[in-house]
RNA sequence: GCCGAAGUGGUGGAAUGGCAGACGCGACGGACUCAAAAUCCGUUGUUGGCGACAACGUGCGGGUUCAAGUCCCGCCUUCGGCACCA
């Protein structure tokens, strides 16, 4: 068989037959299967992407022979800040550069072979798609949850430019070394935090991976406690301090604001303001991974000035440290040294007093002591529990107007605003007289103008475009001017799953009722990376649009599947820059598009990956060319025998072991294990016609369904050899193979007789045989005999068709 | 640092708490061949033994259990994420 000849032969009669055609009229058997979009980045697939797209399709065409109506659609997320780059870097244009790599990867995407739907393809770059993620951030401003704010980025004060992380090395810019600092920018936020507890419950209703959803739920971080009101002395202001431990809050030595924190300014005494002033600005240029490691040399600076603390009116001093994020809780903690341990240790480094107020249940006396105890040293709430003492002083201090109940997300509001060229525009005008107002559905989309200058010199791009920034009021008319912003690409990411089904739509974003029908999808499928922001941002539109009205469905994915990174020989990432891409076209020219895809399938496990080794490829390449064999020889055989003897029951059996695996397999994505089982089929085949007389009957239908079990991951290869085989087209309208139970029950099964959990004799008994027979049988094996002699059998353990265990002493 | 994973023969990887190493690769031996390639058959965790067999063996150290790669506690190493890469 020449692949590439047949795999272009095929792919053709699809194309002409429309085979793969989602059928709009049969939603009852509808299957929403999705892999995460890519971005167009370099020019060509690589390794990466055939792993997830190829072996998706794999599972995509099991479902689909399974009597599935499969839907499996395509696009590109190709908004974002490399294009940009490598603009600046090459002055070839974002646009030109990002719709010249999707032409090149579309083309390679068909060649695949794969079932996708490109009547679907969304491109998040072009207007007809971004017109609406502009409509959906207009519905998200309409509803309260976009609003403007004030927050830092990481400024370059050289470049004069904000930089990305990505772009900042050892806290400095990656492309002039400069160091960088941070400069607070207002900025547009998407109020995630209003989903944040449904965010959590809902977790529970999802088919993902455990780790996936334990990730969220600890991303959200949601912590029960209370806020303290703490005065200023002699200041009349005042601040809170959010806690999860109120029981110690006699114990308090201390206060701390976060740098950033407004108060900070004010309350500093004169003594105190140069040493604070210089310490906000060291802060600002460290950043947040940096400022929460517990194992850093605590810092801090005292503001010279002094709170109360309002259950027992002590003063104690207010400090400012980094390890107090103001974007986390109220921006204040206050300082428990003997109950916490980064208070702790903070306290032992700047001699603060360390005051314990719990005791160990069974008198454990070492500090800190940061477990659950009886109270101490607290006046009235001496000898409560930790767990009444943490409700009851709130509730005591909300008495009094100076305390809460209060539950904290240690999620944060998403900031989307870029100060880049390559995204879409903010659909917002800026009006002297009405302030900040929405663009009107009927004026989007807001046009990414073409001609920018976009190299960086301090501005957003789009602030130096004058015919894009003046513009008219579309409430008043008067003379405004545009956000110059763009947003985030997970903007963009967080709903295209809405937009496939109705790509074409250009009188709303997606038809409510169609895409109610067709959402949510069914099985997802992408890298594990994005287990806690695009997967949670395209939760929040979910939950959204939802409440606005949109859909009537609470998440999006049903159920999701990570696969895992393909790494380069050398067990690093794969890159450009080390040098260890490896290029799947190099390969598909010399074995095709199959071998290469069934050896992506079986040389990793799918959900882990690993460093890329083509030793199995040529094994996979022969094994194909054998199954070929075996196959074609079922056209020569022509009578024999009819009944099932004893080599007709075991080549049954491996057929039937190899359906049932098969199946299950593919459904856990479990590639590796499904072609073993296939591989065994193989051997079956092999070995019964192995010149005596057959039932020929009995080796085509196996030979039949050793095509079907490979049909999806070997899609071209299949539908070859079902035509060979005199079949109708295509195999692919065929149903998988159902498994016969029956054919599984064996007369006679082996199992292990263990004395002490050492094995020591194999029997073969009659299948159902009872317990008590069973261990007669062992007890009495002239093999067990020696290691049971003389001794006494306490115990003997067995687990029917697999051990026996005695137990002696 | 914090959150989440992973660690099994020479190698890729299998194993609902129940025979560790399925299925491959590689290696070794054999058949076919003048020879080679291709193909087919067999052996292959380590150590000891001619052998039947025995002991040991899933990153390290403990523990639970009749039974642990699998569950629990404590480490080590590697990987993913940490909010402007997507």
């Amino acid at each position: 068989m020449n692949n590439l000849e047949i795999e272009k032969k095929w792919r053709k009669k699809w194309d002409e037959t429309n085979l793969y055609k989602f059928d709009k009229n049969n939603l009852k058997d509808k299957k929403y299967v999705l892999e995460m979009f890519s971005y167009p980045s370099g020019a060509k697939l690589h390794v990466g992407h055939w792993y997830n797209f190829g072996l998706s399709d794999s599972y995509a065409r099991f479902l689909r022979m399974q009597g599935y109506n499969v839907y499996q659609p395509m696009g590109f997320d190709a908004f974002g800040l490399p294009a940009e780059n490598y603009a600046i870097k090459t002055g070839i244009h974002p646009k030109d550069s990002t719709l010249k790599n999707i032409s090149i990867m579309e083309e390679q995407l068909r060649n695949m072979g794969a079932m996708f739907d490109w009547d679907s393809e969304v491109k998040t770059c072009m207007p007809d798609y971004y017109k609406w993620t502009q409509w959906i951030f207009v519905q998200l401003f309409k509803h309260g949850l976009a609003y403007r704010k004030e927050a830092p980025v990481n400024w370059c004060p050289s470049c004069n430019t904000v930089l990305a992380n990505e772009q900042v090395q050892e806290g400095a810019c990656e492309r002039c070394g400069t160091e960088v600092v941070r400069k607070n920018l207002t900025q547009w936020f998407f109020k995630i935090t209003d989903y944040a507890e449904e965010l959590l419950q809902d977790l529970d209703k999802l088919d993902w991976p455990e780790k996936t959803k334990l990730m969220q739920k600890n991303w959200i971080g949601k912590s029960t406690g209370g806020e303290i009101e703490f005065e200023i002395a002699g200041h009349g202001k005042s601040f809170r301090a959010f806690t999860t431990r109120a029981d110690t809050l006699n114990g308090v030595s201390y206060v701390v604001l976060a740098p950033e924190h407004p108060l900070v300014a004010e309350i500093t005494t004169k003594e105190q303001k140069k040493v604070v002033e210089k310490y906000i600005a060291d802060v600002a240029k460290s950043n947040e991974i940096e400022r929460l490691s517990t194992s850093k040399e605590k810092s801090g600076v005292w503001t010279g000035a002094y709170a109360v603390n309002p259950i027992n009116d002590k003063q104690v001093p207010i400090w400012i440290a980094d390890y107090v994020l103001y974007s986390y809780g109220t921006g204040a903690v206050m300082g428990v040294p003997s109950h916490d341990e980064r208070d702790f240790a903070f306290a032992k480094k700047f001699g603060l007093p360390i005051t314990r107020v719990i005791k160990g249940k069974n008198g454990n006396d070492e500090l800190p002591f940061c477990e659950y105890g009886i109270l101490v040293n607290s006046g009235k709430y001496d000898g409560l529990t930790t767990e009444e003492a943490k409700i009851k002083i709130i509730e005591d201090l909300a008495k009094v107007g100076k305390g809460e109940l209060k539950t904290n997300y240690r999620l944060r509001d998403w900031l989307v605003s870029r100060q880049r060229y390559w995204g879409a525009p903010i659909p917002v005008v800026h009006c002297p007289h009405c302030g900040t107002v929405a663009v009107p559905e009927e004026q989007l989309p807001v046009e990414l103008p073409y001609d920018v200058n976009f190299t960086p010199d301090g501005t957003s791009p789009l602030a130096k475009h004058d015919g894009f920034m003046h513009t008219k009021c579309p409430k008043c008319g008067g003379d405004a001017m545009r956000d110059p912003d763009t947003l985030d690409t997970f903007v963009c990411s967080s709903w295209y799953f809405l937009r496939y089904p109705d790509s074409k739509n250009d009188k709303e974003a997606f038809n409510k009722d169609w895409i109610n029908k067709m959402l949510p999808v069914d099985k997802y499928i992408g890298g594990a990376e994005h287990a806690c922001m695009h997967l949670l941002y395209a939760r929040f539109f979910t939950k959204a649009l939802r409440d606005m009205g949109y859909l009537n469905f609470d998440e999006p994915f049903t159920s999701l599947v990570h696969q895992g990174t393909i790494l380069g020989a050398d067990g690093n990432k794969m890159s450009k820059s080390r040098g260890n891409t490896v290029s799947p076209d190099d390969y598909i020219a010399v074995y095709g598009s199959d071998v290469f895809r069934m050896y992506l399938g079986f040389g990793f496990n799918y959900i882990e990956g690993g460093p890329w080794s083509d030793d199995g490829i040529k094994a996979i390449a022969k094994w194909m060319e054998r199954v070929e064999r075996i196959v074609l020889k079922a056209n020569d055989f022509k009578g024999g025998k009819t009944d099932m003897g004893s080599d007709e029951k075991e080549l049954d059996f491996i057929r039937n072991f190899a359906i049932k695996n098969v199946t299950d397999n593919y459904g856990t994505f479990s590639f590796n294990t499904a072609i073993a089982r296939m591989m065994e089929l193989t051997n079956a085949l092999s070995k019964y016609a192995d010149g005596k007389e057959i039932n020929a009957k009995l080796y085509k239908e196996v030979c039949l369904d050793l095509i079907k079990l490979m049909a999806p991951l070997a899609p071209h290869f299949a539908e070859e050899l079902w035509e060979l085989t005199g079949n109708e087209y295509s195999v692919f309208n065929q149903k998988f193979p159902k498994v016969n139970e029956k054919a599984l029950v064996k007369d006679e099964v082996e199992i292990v007789v263990q004395v002490n959990a050492k094995i020591r004799a194999k029997l073969v008994i009659a299948n159902g045989m009872d317990n008590k027979q069973i261990e007669n049988l062992a007890l009495n094996d002239e093999r067990v005999k020696p290691f049971t002699e003389g001794k006494q059998v306490k115990k003997v353990i067995v687990i029917p068709n697999r051990l026996v265990n005695i137990i002696v002493c």
